[in-house]
RNA sequence: GGCCCGGUAGUUCAGCUGGUUAGAACGCUAGCCUGUCACGCUAGAGGUCGACGGUUCGAGCCCGUUCCGGGUCGCCA
C-alpha cells in the first residue's frame, strides 16, 4: 500500500495563519503532544516550520477521533481539515489564533517513546542527544540552526557567483603533505603500502585552478585535520575556500568585506560597518597579547618595562618585560581569592606569577609588591594603568617578552569572562595584517614557516630574507570576529626563483621540495598569474552568527571529543579481509586497544 | 599526553556525618475528564547509583584503578 496515495500536503504546519481561516488544508508532521480531554482531543503537530493544533470533537468523524485518541508523541500524521479560529487563543504560538478542524486523519508511522523530550533548549546530556541525533535534530533550535546554515551557504554561493567566482570541486583523496596538522590517511588497495590523504584544505588545487586560468575560484570545501577537538574545532569542517587572480591584498579585503556585509545583513539583519578595522600582527600582540583579539571590550595591555627596570622588586627588575591590564570597577569582584584563582590560571599558561594592585572605592591602595617596590612606584604604575578608585591592576613579568604578552593576553580574556563584561550582541571584525613570515621554534631551535610555504613575503622584506628572518613579514592576513579566527589567507608566491629561495630558507632542499610539491613548481613554470586567496571557516561563521557556544550546534552530525561519532560508532574495526586487501596489519598495541 | 569538572529511574536532578526498603519532577502504563495548549485528577510500573577493586560490621557517599562525556593546555603550517 502506498501510504501517500490520494494525499498531498498543501501547507506546512507552522506556516498557517488567521488569513487561512476557512481553507481546506492537508498537513503532515510529528506529534509534539496529544491532549485527551475525554470527548475532546487536541494534537500539536510539528514540522520544520512550526506547530499547528489539530482539534477533534463530537462533530469530528468517528474514525478520525478514534485514531487521534491513540496517537502518541512523535507519531507521524497527516491530517485533512478546515482551518478555523480557536475559541481560546494561544499567544505563545505563531499559529495560536487558529486550529485545524480535522475531517480525516492518517497515521503514517508510529513511534516508540523517544529517549528525551523533543523541545527547544534541551537539558539532556549531549552524548544522549548525539546517540539519537536524528531526534535531537527535530528540536526547533537545531532545526533553525541547520536551516540558517543552509541559507548562509546559499547566499555565499550567490555572492561569489555574482562576483565572477567559479565553484570547482577539488579531490578528497589527495597526496599527503606531512606539514602542519596531521593528515587523515586512506590506504590504497591498488597500490598496497601507499596512502591517500584527506585534504586539510584544497590549497594546492585552488592555486592550480588559478594557473588553469579560471581567474576566480570558490568552493564550500570539506577539510580534515587529525588533531584534538575543541568546542570550536571538529576533525572535519567546512571552509568557504577562495582564490583570485590578478589581485593584491586590498582586492581580497574588499571582496571579503562585501561578503560579510551581505551575509550578516541578509541572514540576521546586522549591518556590518566597512571598511573593517585593521591591526598589524605586532600591534595586536602589543595591545592584546594575541593574534586574534576580542575587541568587544577594551582592557588593552600596557607596558611598565621602564618603571620595572629600576624597581627594587626583583621580579620586575629582573624581567625582560612587564605587562599589565586594568580591570575597571573590579574591586568588588576581584577579591584576593579571585586573584589567587587568576594566578593559578596564568601559571597554567606559562606565567611565573601575577602581581596586582587593588584600589578601593575610597582610594585606599593595596598591592602584592608595594612593600618591596615602595609606594611611589605603585603610584606610577597606577598612573600608567589609567586606574582609579574601584579598579584592579594585574601585572605579569617574564624573562621572555613574548610570554609576558601572551600570558597577559590570556589573563585579559579570562578576566573579562570572570567580570562578565563581554557584550554578547556585538560583532567586532578585525583584519590582522603583516604577520611574521617565520616562526621561531623553541624545540627545533630554528625558524619555521608560520604559514604554508607558498605565502609571499612582503616586498620590502625581500632584501633581508636570508639575513634577518625575525623581521621578515608575510603577505598574510586573518579575519577575526569576536576573538575567533574566522578566516585566513595570503598572497601566494608565483615566482619560481623566490619560491626556491623560500624552500631553502625553510630547510627544504630542491629534491625534497620537488618530491612534495613538484607538480606545483612545475605548473608555475607555465605562466602562473599573480594570485591570492582566503578560506573562511563556515562552521565558525555560522556559530558566531547564531550565537552558539559549540560547533556541534551548527553541524548536523558532529563528532565528540575523542573524534568518534556516538550514533554510528565510528571509527570502527574492520575485518581482517579488508585489511588484507589493503596489505595492512595491525601492530600488537593497536590490536589490544578495545574499540568502544 | 597534562590539568579541571561531571557520570544516581527513559530525561533532568536531590540524596545529610558512611547506617533501615535510594527519592522528586517530567516522561511512561491504566482509568476518568467538552476548549486544552507544560491540560487536569486517580492509581501504577520503572534503579547493575558508569565499571572493577579496596577500606568498613555496613559504601550511592571514603580510597585506588579504569571507562565514558564536557572544558582546556599541548597540538591545530
Amino acid at each position: 500500500m502506498d501510504l501517500m496515495s490520494g494525499w498531498k500536503r498543501t501547507d506546512y504546519c507552522g506556516c498557517l495563519r488567521a488569513a487561512d481561516i476557512g481553507r481546506e488544508v492537508t498537513v503532515a508532521g510529528w506529534v509534539q503532544r496529544q491532549r485527551d480531554l475525554g470527548s475532546l482531543i487536541f494534537v500539536d503537530l510539528r514540522d520544520r516550520e512550526g506547530i499547528i493544533q489539530l482539534a477533534f470533537g463530537e462533530t469530528s468523524p468517528r474514525q478520525a477521533f478514534e485514531k487521534a485518541a491513540g496517537v502518541k508523541s512523535e507519531y507521524v500524521l497527516m491530517a485533512r481539515g478546515t482551518v478555523r479560529e480557536r475559541s481560546s487563543k494561544n499567544a505563545a504560538l505563531p499559529t495560536g489564533d487558529i486550529e485545524i478542524d480535522v475531517s480525516e486523519l492518517k497515521v503514517l508511522a508510529e513511534s516508540e517513546t523517544p529517549p528525551f523530550d523533543i523541545l527547544a533548549d534541551s537539558k539532556t546530556a549531549e552524548l544522549t542527544r548525539l546517540q539519537y541525533r536524528y531526534l535531537d535534530l527535530r528540536r526547533p533550535d537545531l532545526q533553525k540552526n541547520i536551516l540558517l546554515r543552509h541559507k548562509i551557504s546559499k547566499i555565499t554561493r550567490d555572492y561569489f557567483d555574482e562576483n565572477g567566482f567559479v565553484e570547482i570541486e577539488t579531490p578528497i583523496l589527495i597526496r599527503s603533505t606531512p606539514e602542519g596538522a596531521r593528515d587523515y590517511l586512506v590506504p590504497s588497495r591498488l597500490h598496497k603500502g601507499s596512502f591517500y590523504a584527506l585534504p586539510q584544505s584544497p590549497q594546492l588545487y585552488k592555486q592550480l585552478s588559478m594557473v588553469a586560468g579560471f581567474d576566480r575560484y570558490m568552493q564550500i570545501a570539506r577539510c580534515f585535520r587529525d588533531e584534538d577537538l575543541r568546542a570550536d574545532r571538529q576533525p572535519e569542517f567546512t571552509q568557504i575556500d577562495l582564490e583570485m587572480s590578478f589581485v593584491d591584498m586590498e582586492d581580497i579585503f574588499a571582496m571579503i568585506e562585501g561578503y560579510i556585509k551581505r551575509v550578516f545583513s541578509e541572514v540576521i539583519g546586522v549591518e556590518v560597518a566597512t571598511p573593517i578595522r585593521r591591526l598589524t600582527y605586532g600591534e595586536a600582540m602589543e595591545l592584546y597579547g594575541c593574534d586574534k583579539p576580542d575587541t568587544r571590550y577594551g582592557m588593552e595591555i600596557f607596558d611598565i618595562g621602564d618603571i620595572a627596570a629600576g624597581s627594587a622588586f626583583t621580579v620586575f627588575s629582573g624581567a625582560a618585560a612587564v605587562k599589565g591590564i586594568t580591570a575597571k570597577n573590579a574591586f568588588g569582584s576581584l577579591t584576593r581569592k579571585e586573584i589567587d584563582k587568576l594566578t593559578e590560571y596564568v601559571r597554567g599558561v606559562g606565567a611565573k606569577g601575577l602581581a596586582f594592585i587593588r584600589i578601593a572605592e575610597d582610594g585606599a591602595v593595596s598591592s602584592s609588591f608595594g612593600k618591596f617596590s615602595g609606594e611611589q612606584e605603585v603610584a606610577r604604575i597606577i598612573e600608567r594603568a589609567g586606574a582609579g578608585p574601584g579598579d584592579v591592576v594585574l601585572l605579569i613579568a617574564d624573562a621572555k617578552k613574548s610570554l609576558a604578552l601572551s600570558a597577559t593576553g590570556a589573563l585579559r580574556i579570562e578576566t573579562a569572562k570572570k567580570l562578565g563584561i563581554i557584550p554578547k550582541e556585538r560583532f567586532d571584525f578585525l583584519w590582522i595584517t603583516d604577520f611574521p613570515f617565520f616562526d621561531y621554534d623553541e624545540e627545533l631551535g630554528e625558524y619555521v614557516a608560520m604559514h604554508h610555504p607558498f605565502t609571499s613575503p612582503s616586498d620590502d622584506s625581500l632584501a633581508f630574507l636570508e639575513t634577518d628572518k625575525a623581521a621578515v613579514k608575510a603577505k598574510a592576513y586573518d579575519l577575526v570576529l569576536n576573538g575567533i579566527e574566522l578566516s585566513s589567507g595570503s598572497i601566494r608566491i608565483t615566482n619560481p626563483e623566490l619560491q626556491q629561495r623560500i624552500f631553502s630558507l625553510l630547510g627544504l632542499t630542491e629534491e625534497k621540495a620537488t618530491a612534495k610539491f613538484g607538480y606545483l613548481l612545475e605548473a608555475f613554470k607555465y605562466g602562473p598569474p599573480p594570485h591570492g586567496g582566503m578560506a573562511l571557516g563556515l562552521d565558525r561563521l555560522v556559530m558566531q552568527m547564531l550565537g552558539c557556544e559549540s560547533l556541534r550546534d551548527v553541524v548536523a552530525f558532529p563528532k565528540v571529543q575523542n573524534a568518534s561519532e556516538p550514533m554510528t560508532k565510528c571509527p570502527a574495526r574492520v575485518d581482517g579481509k579488508q585489511l588484507e586487501e589493503l596489505g595492512l596489519a595491525l601492530l600488537p598495541a593497536a590490536q589490544e586497544e578495545e574499540p568502544q
